[in-house]
DNA sequence: CGAAATTTTGATCACGTTCAACTTCAGTGG
DNA sequence: CCACTGAAGTTGAACGTGATCAAAATTTCG
């Protein structure tokens, strides 16, 4: 469990940088809950013991070790997932930027998943014992966490009834379009286009398909002019077929009601 | 919409039960995660509005209509499900005594599942909002509320690697643990076995089976001795091997750190 | 007791897995 | 610059699992 390659940012850097948070994915999606005061974000931001980068492929939360930090993606793709006694792997979910790493690792004695980084990724540390601490001195905090943690098991209740109740052609529509309003929300997404680092393998983990399967179902939905891919770019060709074939509908949150 | 029969509790209710909450599976739930005062029982049990009786079949939360209550289940079984346009259901968790309905359905604009009394139910309802502003009095009721959902957001993550890379046998081992596991920790099973209320055709729409198929899977682990069935009444006759077959691993929380 | 819901059994068939080979592409060293 | 290497993507053929449909047996409940 040894960290990775790690650079702590001087305490001054926060001076050096007026705004260290200000475009920040996980700010952005934070600002999209709950109004938050410059004073907020300082004193989250007050929380941050490590600025790193993790390189393609190395394993940021393994299963089975305790983990107790959260980790805000700054920029980069990982996945949670777990492997099987037989060897099979599921991918429960993607982190993208906007994301945080140990959730839910750090809330179990151990983490039951692993995260592996599927692409470079930069991310900002604290532990979750400080995130606690803040949340006793300004509950919005915690309020915030509860709301992402539902969206969390909303995303993956959906993605049980993918895996459940979805042809293949229906998940693979409803994973691209969930990947890119995720995207779209942390303004990594154009309106119809998105880059997509995954490999086909790491993708059918997710839906629950072979590699050749996949392929095919994805041979289809450009064979019928739903999506176009070039490279790592996906286009969403025609976005209202492809929600209808998904049953994709946006996940909408409420925003958090503020204090009286 | 329209809620269903209710009976306020008069407000001299609480003084007649000097512990209105003693024994609830909810609190039972809490008290396992953060150590709460008598204070603090008593300004949750002030939130609630009503205590509600639901017949077995009715919705509680419809899918597409917006819904703003936390029900504090207190007996009973129901189940969170979707159906899709093709017809099919597929059940994303059940909700057992000491469970939140409006988890997560009141947190997003319109739920997009509905809840089903699996059976009779009774149940603690208090609004979001009402929630939400005890959260900033005392934040331990927004820590416990993320601990929750984030224990949500593991079922449902577990539930997705059952369907989408576990063998039928496998699911269904594990479904039966599982569910072992959620009453056990509220008083509702013994070592071994449990009462499990539910149909063949539910538990199928929840595995992602067909009942068929679920019948002879469940005719497999009677077979092989693993588990056996009377009535509703589930016995864990070969726990180990149930355990194996199913990749069961309980879900230990850690505790919620208190104040400094 | 009768009607409806649920459980059980059987036969057939389609879908998606598996396994294997081949292609394409990116990166690397000769 | 090209040959080599390994990873990723693509295609094909055969097989098996679990769905589907149908009907019977059993239980539950009004």
């Amino acid at each position: 469990m040894g960290m990775p390659h790690r650079e702590h940012r001087a305490n001054t850097a926060r001076r050096i940088l007026p705004e260290p948070w200000a475009g920040h994915p996980f700010v952005a999606r934070l600002e999209r809950l709950i109004r938050l005061s410059e004073d907020d974000l300082d004193s989250l931001w007050r929380l941050i013991e490590a600025d790193i980068k993790v390189k393609k492929r190395r394993d940021l939360v393994v299963d089975g070790y305790e983990y107790r930090k959260l980790c805000f993606v700054e920029e980069g793709f990982a996945a949670r997932y777990k492997i099987l006694r037989n060897g099979k792997r599921q991918v429960v979910n993607f982190l993208l930027p906007g994301d945080i790493v140990g959730l839910p690792g750090s809330f179990l004695q151990k983490a039951r998943y692993s995260v592996i980084a599927v692409t470079d990724l930069r991310l900002q540390v604290c532990s979750l014992s400080a995130y606690v601490q803040l949340c006793y001195e300004r509950p919005q905090f915690g309020l915030a966490l509860s709301w992402l943690a539902v969206e969390e098991a909303t995303m993956c209740a959906e993605h049980t009834i993918n895996a459940g109740r979805r042809t293949p052609t229906e998940r693979l529509a409803h994973f691209l379009l969930e990947v890119h309003a995720r995207l779209a929300t942390v303004g990594q997404a154009s309106d119809t286009s998105f880059v997509l680092p995954l490999s086909q393998e790491i993708i059918s983990d997710a839906l629950g398909l072979s590699v050749p399967h996949l392929n095919r179902t994805l041979a289809e939905l450009r064979g019928e002019g739903l999506v176009a891919i070039e490279g790592r770019r996906v286009e969403l060709v025609d976005r209202d077929a492809l929600e209808r074939v998904g049953h994709y509908q946006p996940l909408n949150l409420t925003r958090i009601p503020s204090a009286p």
